[in-house]
DNA sequence: GATGAATGAGAGTTCATTCAT
DNA sequence: AATGAATGAACTCTCATTCAT
């Protein structure tokens, strides 16, 4: 049985809830301040009382997503001890994250560059963390032997990748649980960095 | 020395290309047609003696990158005679096209939802069917006892994943040749199918 | 040495006071409730909870600048006992409060056209009155064979709009004091009727 | 007889003149672009097709007032051998101006404070550049002994105070006619500066 | 084949104002 | 007396698109 990686949920006030769902359906240049205000139940200038600008609403979600997800991660590194139990943790938790906020996820993912200019760069750094993340333990996993992979850091993106699309066809109320999906995807990520059996 | 699995370039015209690189910056909904125009050294009605809308230019971008690479696909796996070879040069193909067309495959595949309603149902048949080529290959693979995976269409579905990553991040004007890009890539794929050694 | 026309200086509340500055950097339509609370330090209901409309303060504003010169003027006539006293105490008044209230007699009248239906025909019908006593002195002094001008009218209007023009240049911190702006400037005035020296 | 001072009549095209009627009448923050559009007989974007913005319209408006000013100043000056001639000129030709152009050029003198950074600073040169072509008649003048004047510069000021008034009052299309507009206001300037008679 | 001029619709944003607390 | 939250209306400006030339 795997553990519960994301014990809190992601707290996500009622504006940003509603400009998730405009987001995943028609992107951040395709949706409108007037479709989030009425998806949230409130006027536009209600949205502005919140919010000073679309943008900012954008980068509230984008804060939450990588936020959560690198708390999580952490977190999920601290229960294990050995390299093999912290990479089964960290890539659990990642497939869960994405698995669980799919939504989330993929819109922080595909709306990078509608992100202003400062937001930018702090979430590409943010990003940058949580590959190191990945990267390091693969890598810790080498050095020690138990994974034989010839392309350690190719391996770990490839990881990344593999969890980051999850949130583009996993759904979570389809036939599928969460559960599963964490022990097959971690199956096929520890394929890719050949961990000695 | 792995193939060119890309003997004739895709052939895009200007100003289909124009709204390419506009697209990769911006996306669809982001960029307008004066900024087409504007990369294309038209006017605004030049555009649109040549297309009949904006989206006409989506649709042509996604045709030209669905088209190339199904064909590209199907031959491939003329390639080969044995399941292995066939496997191995569908996948190669699939790495090779999202490295040398990685513009045009992420836009077209980030910009789905972007198609008008007729144009979007094609495009995602023509999806499946490259998916269905992969998924092909995996479970003839299993079946023949070359892959060991327990789950082959998950397999199948991370190896499009992953192929489809490399358009995200790879550059063929990087550090990374795209036949050696190849090489590795088809490791890890192959890892995921967990190919009989 | 010229006397103190403005024994008792105008009373400007601070939420009127708050408008008078921004008015007199955007103007009144270029001027928002918000910027008026902001200068006032104060809530927008605050704001209301005092004037029932932005226009409202306008009026306030013009109230507070026709009263106040109306009745400065009233009283400076009573200074004098021949015309030429009553003539230059009056213009002398108009000069002192256009040069030490330069900036709400520049409001007041710059934004007589902002001033709601009602208001600014008072607004108007006071400005007449004021005009009305510049007129009615040069006059006399006509009659009296005191002025030699041709053109009577035209010269009691010169003298209001050179002493409405001094609140669009004069700073009484700048290098020329209100006495000696007083001096001149009813030296240029009496020029203007062809005072018998 | 007056001389004709403005030979060429000023060129404004069909969305300044629009604009400029209805900045008379509101004000430039008072007037929206739809009020400058339908005056124009255009739509919104019709507006934007010719000029970048609503600021744009109001830069133009004070070009055409001060390059026509400027010119028929310089010009009005050739007019003239004597310094009282040239004064005289000048003077004239400020009042017919002003008196035939006066809802632009109060438009022009009170959007000031309206006018983008840049051209706020080129329109306050200009006006500069005029005040001094009246200063520096009305001081050699005075050093020639053809006025009397203890203030020339105060006097050259409310010349061009009085001039200025006289596009907040004047309408040709009133009881007095330019020409007497001018004979009766070239009376009351020369008066300022206490011409020698 | 190309363009200057034009437009209805809609974008993001701000306005003056209100009201429950 | 004061405010956080809210709103209808309007703002400037840009959109994709059209058409006479």
């Amino acid at each position: 049985m795997t553990p519960n990686y994301l014990p809190q949920p992601l707290s996500i006030d009622p504006i940003c809830a509603a400009a998730l769902r405009c987001f995943t359906v028609s992107g951040f240049h395709g949706t409108s301040i007037r479709q989030i205000a009425a998806e949230a139940g409130l006027s536009v200038p209600g949205i502005y009382h919140h919010f000073p600008s679309k943008a900012a609403i954008l980068v509230a979600l984008c804060d939450i997503a990588m936020d959560g997800l690198l708390a999580a991660s952490h977190e999920s590194l601290q229960r294990g001890t050995t390299t093999l139990e912290r990479f089964e943790h960290l890539v659990g938790c990642l497939i869960q994250f994405h698995a669980e906020y799919g939504d989330i996820a993929f819109v922080t993912y595909s709306e990078i560059r509608s992100l202003p200019e400062g937001a930018r760069e702090k979430h590409l750094e943010q990003r940058r963390e949580e590959q190191a993340l990945v990267t390091e333990v693969v890598e810790r996993g080498v050095s020690e032997g138990l994974f034989t992979t010839p392309h350690p850091r190719e391996s770990a993106r490839a990881i990344s990748t593999l969890c980051l699309g999850v949130s583009q066809w996993y759904r979570p109320s389809g036939p599928m649980p969460v559960n599963e999906l964490v022990r097959v995807y971690l199956d096929i990520c520890k394929d890719t960095v050949r961990i000695v059996r």
